[in-house]
This record gives C-alpha cells, sequence and structure tokens, in this order.
DNA sequence: AATGAATGAGTATTCATTCAT
DNA sequence: TATGAATGAATACTCATTCAT
C-alpha cells in the first residue's frame, strides 16, 4: 500500500536494465493486445506500459506520441490481414471454390479470431475520425480488393467485400449467429456460382 | 468533516434558474449530436453539458452515469433507425421493386447522412464491450430482419441485411465510391431479381 | 438504467403521499443509524434520505442544515446513554456491588452494543471540532459523573469514568479483548473495593 | 477518442521543475499535520497538496489512492508515538516511580500536545472502519503494553493502559480537566504504589 | 540510451443547498 | 406543507507529456 505508483516491479526486485533489442516491436504487439481487450479509448500509454512490464517514460521514449503509438499498431495490424488474405485467395486454383475460400476466411480467419475482428472495428471507427489512418484503411481495402480481382471482375469483388464485411459484422453481434453453410450460401449467391 | 466540506458561496451574480421541463429529452439528443462529431470517448459529461448549455451537475441528475447516458442515447437512436427502415419497408409493394427501396435506403438514409452513418459504427463498437448496449444493437437487428420477412424468406433476408451493412461500410471509408447503379447491381445479384 | 437519480422510489410504483407525523423524529433514528454503519463524514442527506426512504427535499425541510441534523442525532443518543447508565447506578443498593454494576455496564451497554460503542467515538470526535457538539459531550459526561457520586466521591468518580472509558476503548480495538474477570478486577481496584 | 483527450498546452510561464527528494516523506508529515487540524475526513488531496505546495498530481503520483496516504501517514504516527513511549519506559528505574513516569507521560507527551491527542482519536475511528488501519493501532497496543510489562506484570499492564486512555480522552474533552495530582493519585491507586 | 519524477489539464461523480411549484 | 429539479463547488483519480539525471 505504501510503495509509489510506479513500482509496477513487483515480482521484479531489482529492475534489470534490459538490453532489449526489439522492445519497439514488442512494444506494438502489445499494443494490439491492448486495443483487442480493452478498446482504442482504454489504451493509454500507462496500460501499455504495465503490459508489457515496461517503464512509462519508455513509452514516449518510443513514440513521440500517443497517435504515433495507434498509428504503429494499426498499420501493422492492416499489414498482417492483408497478406493473409492474399495468401488464402493466391491458394484458389483458377475461380474455383472461390466461395469455399471465402466462407472458410470469414469463419477462421474473422468470426475465428475475435481479437481480429474487433481489432478490424477498432481500426475502422478510429479511421472515421483521423486522417493519418484512414490511409492505412484505405490501403487495406484495396489490397483485398485486388487480391479478389484475381478471380471476379472489378464490380463483383466490391460487392463480395463488402458481403463478406456485412456477415461478419452481423454474426459477430447476432445472438444466433448464421451457419456456414448459409454464409456459403450468400456468397454463391453473389458470385453467381 | 464538521465544518461543511461542501460549503456553498453567497449567489456570485444572478441566479438563473431556468425552469426547462423536457431537459432530459433534449440532453439525449445533444449527445447524440456529440457522439456523432467527436466519438463516444470524447463524449464526456461536460461535452454534453457545454453543447446543451447546461451545468455540468445537470448530467448527473439526469444520468445516474456516463453509461446510463450513453445507453439512453443510443436507445433512442436505434429506435429511430429502425423505426425508419420498418415504414420504408411497409412503403414498399408487394415484393416489387425491393432492390430500389433498399438501395434508397442505403443511399439516402445511410450514405446520405454522415451522422447516422458514424452512430450506427459507434454503437457496434460501444456494444462489443458493452453488454447493455449489446442488447440494444440485437433489437435492432431483429427489427430490421423482421421488416426484410415481409418481402424474401428468412434467409435471405440475413444475407440482404449483411449486404447492406457491408455496402454502407465500405463506401462509407472508401476512397471512391460504389456507384448507385453497382449498388443497385449486388441487390438484385443477392435477391435474385 | 434509464430512470432519473431520484427515481428511489423503485418498489413504491406510485408514490403515496404519506400523512407521516413524527418524520423528523424517525429521521434522527434513521440518521444515527446511518452514522453508526458509516461514520459522520458519509452522513450525507442523500444517505439519511435514501435510508428513511424519504424526498431528499425533506431533509432540508426538516432540518435547516447538515450541521442541524447531526446535532439533533447526537443529542438525542448523549441522552439515551445517560438515562441508561443513571438508570444502571440507581438500581445499585448503596454503595455495594457497584464494581459489578459497572462491569455489566461495559459488557453489556458499550462493548454489547457495536452500534452504541461507535456512535459514541463518532460523537467524541466530531465534538473535538465541533464547539455545538462539545456542549453535548459535556453534559453527559456531567450526568454520568453524577450518577457515579451518588456512590463513590468526586476524585474517585472521574478515575472510574475514566478507567470505564479507556477499558472499553481497548478492547473494543484489541484483538484479543480482556476477560470479564480482569474488567471487574480493574474496576475493583480503582474502588478500593 | 482520437484527438488526444489530454493535449498538452504550451508551457505557460516558466516551468519551474522542482527537484524535490524526500517529496513523498514531507507529505506524509504534512498530511498528519492536516489531519491533526482539520481531521481525517477533510484531509483531501487538495487539502494536503496546498499546505505542502505541490500540484495536485503529485499526490496520486506519490500514493496510489487517498487510502494509501491516510495509512502512510498514520502508520508513521503509531511509530513515533510508541517509540517515544518506549524509551520514556526504559528511562524508569526498576519499579520504581512508575506513576510519576505514566503521569508524566500523559501530561506532557498527550495532554500538552493537542496534535498528537486529536491525532490519536482520528486514528482510533479511521481504523474502527478500515481493517488496512487496525493493525496498526493494533501494533501500536502491543507494543505500548510490552514497554509496560518491563514493570508490571501483564493484567496490570492493560488496566494502566486503559486508564491512561480514558484519563487523557476525558482531560481533552473535559471542560474543567484533572488536577496533576488526581491523575497520579488513579495512577497509584490501579498501580497498588 | 533510458527512465523515474513531476505536472497540470481533464474525467466521472457526489453533494449541500436553493427554489419554483 | 412538501418535494422534484436544479446548481456549482468540490472530490478522488487518470493521463499525455516533459525533463533532469
Amino acid at each position: 500500500m505504501n510503495q509509489p505508483v510506479h513500482a509496477h516491479r513487483a515480482a521484479k526486485t531489482q529492475r534489470i536494465r534490459r538490453h532489449d533489442p526489439g522492445r519497439r516491436d514488442r512494444l506494438v504487439t502489445v499494443t494490439l493486445d491492448v486495443i483487442a481487450e480493452h478498446g482504442v479509448a482504454a489504451t493509454t500509454h500507462r496500460a501499455v506500459a504495465a503490459a508489457a512490464d515496461v517503464p512509462l517514460g519508455s513509452m514516449t521514449y518510443h513514440f513521440t506520441s500517443r497517435a504515433d503509438l495507434l498509428a504503429a499498431a494499426f498499420s501493422r495490424y492492416a499489414d498482417t490481414a492483408a497478406t493473409r488474405f492474399e495468401e488464402r485467395m493466391r491458394a484458389v486454383p483458377d475461380n474455383k471454390d472461390l466461395s469455399t475460400a471465402l466462407r472458410d476466411h470469414i469463419v477462421s480467419d474473422l468470426l475465428g479470431s475475435p481479437r481480429d475482428l474487433v481489432l478490424a472495428y477498432e481500426l475502422y471507427l478510429a479511421a472515421a475520425r483521423t486522417p493519418a489512418l484512414r490511409v492505412i484503411t484505405q490501403e487495406w481495402m484495396r489490397r483485398s480488393r485486388s487480391a479478389l480481382e484475381c478471380h471476379v471482375e472489378s464490380g463483383t469483388a466490391r460487392a463480395v467485400d463488402a458481403l463478406m464485411e456485412g456477415l461478419t459484422l452481423h454474426n459477430a453481434l447476432a445472438s444466433e449467429p448464421m451457419s456456414i453453410k448459409d454464409i456459403e450460401g450468400a456468397l454463391r449467391q453473389i458470385l453467381q456460382q
């Protein structure tokens, strides 16, 4: 009760001055964890520092501001998500079974990973108010659409992309989610497969 | 303890005690304005009080907590949005021109009203973390689906609902939005019309 | 969640405008309960109003201020306690078995009633800072001493009074309280019985 | 949410950042002063910060909460008081003149120092409601009794301790305090000296 | 290169009291 | 006579950021 606020050493006993190269990278990862768990609004320097077990001063040493921290985190997230989708699309044999691949993407990559799901919506909303973040979402959407356009023409790509988004959002919020079968059906419908 | 901590100074200038029936209702409206303009996280008692030109103490008099304030606001928003959609659906002559009506809904009610658009996403994200808000979104989704099911069968209703959601979200964020024609095309596709 | 702060009616459904004569008296009783349970500092108009299930406005209607409320409550408490002690002293056959009677007073009236015990110390401390309350404690001490002086001479009366006070305080706080026998022993010692 | 809510204005006048080692210790001292002068309930962060001439933010930097602040302060107080009593007892030549030493303790250390007197009762009452503080009072009582037991046997030690407590409390509150002679007499009586 | 200490603006919430009805 | 609404000062606490070491 009497130790100062900054005594987050707790289990540490003596402060080991870690050499810790790659700390910045680790902080980005931890930041995404904190956003996923508590939301952007609760992602404070203090919360991240505590979660990463680094001193508070380390935060502003590695990131010039909170805005910088959030941008770095979301940037990495969007890149990871886009890359994963591109790989999934590259793995689809020409135009065959695209619905199945998309269904798997929704079910496994999105709905199956609550962390990623919530991160996506945190990013969308943050981007709605912060131009610096909007750049990130737009690049992500561009890459998604590009990956789809290897299989379908441009107009359909946008429609499919939108449907996937909506299916994911609604299933995330709904009390009784759609069956995998129904998800696949909706995709086939829009793809005319 | 005994000297009154909350001692009251003499009246400063002139105390204008406004008789303001319906103030609670007005605060709810103003809260939605503030959420739309600055986001849930920036929707503080102070921000709302200032926007509504009421003293700070008035906020916690009418709402037991910030959570209560947000719930009251979102509750009203969801109800208004659901009612508008129900009316639009009721106006559709049996099963005819449903795509057109949905397209109009997206283009006019959603994309045409940035305030409502951003409110929807603020609500979605807040609901993802707050069970009390989740009941609001679920009731809203239920009413939307119900309204759609007057025209199409249940499975299609969910798919259409999801597509609308995705189309709206993507068009809100995209640098080059889809044309109205393309939006309608995607809807026809999922409706098989 | 949406009902206003002042909706403490809850189980009431319709506000019954009680005729409620003697409400002031009841408020005094409830105030003592609140002080005993939560301390003077937490004894706010709101806390008492809620505990007594009366509207907030009723508090300042019956008591001109918080200070007035506390004074009324402590005044009644001290009077009750003094009266009880006087009766106990009156019941002692001349000078005989005074130690036993005092022991019983400590064990039953004081230590046996945590509510009264804590009220006494709340009053002492409040009195230390508020002259209006000091009048109450002094009158109480005067009556106690008077009652004792029916059995012992003045100097002893003060010493006995002090010893009782100390025994009570220490036993209230101690982890292993004294035995009844030891309490009686200490009293006999000071009384030379 | 994204526009930094806690944005920082440019430095206003000149920022004097005091290098102030030992500030925590000083805050503890000042806290005791404030408790003694205004009571626990009025010992707010603001009151202490103002009395110590430090910014408000400094309080919660050094103490995680108000409870932590009070515990730190009372802990130091009890330790100081216990040490002083132990020293006084050590100075008593074997069993001789114990009454005189105790009388001096009451008259000089307790009644002679209104600050310490009121601090003791503030602590007692706070401890009655806060378990974290109760361990402080119990340790203090244990040390006092230990010091007494160098001179008298255990049962007498408790009785003496209680009598001192009561004598002090009553004399602090009484309008006409006891004479030093009477105080010493009461002590001799209980000590059978 | 790294960090503990410091700071001041801001947050939700509580509250005694006033007053119109 | 009673009371719901209103108010502004105060409270504990959080936090991004700065800076001396």
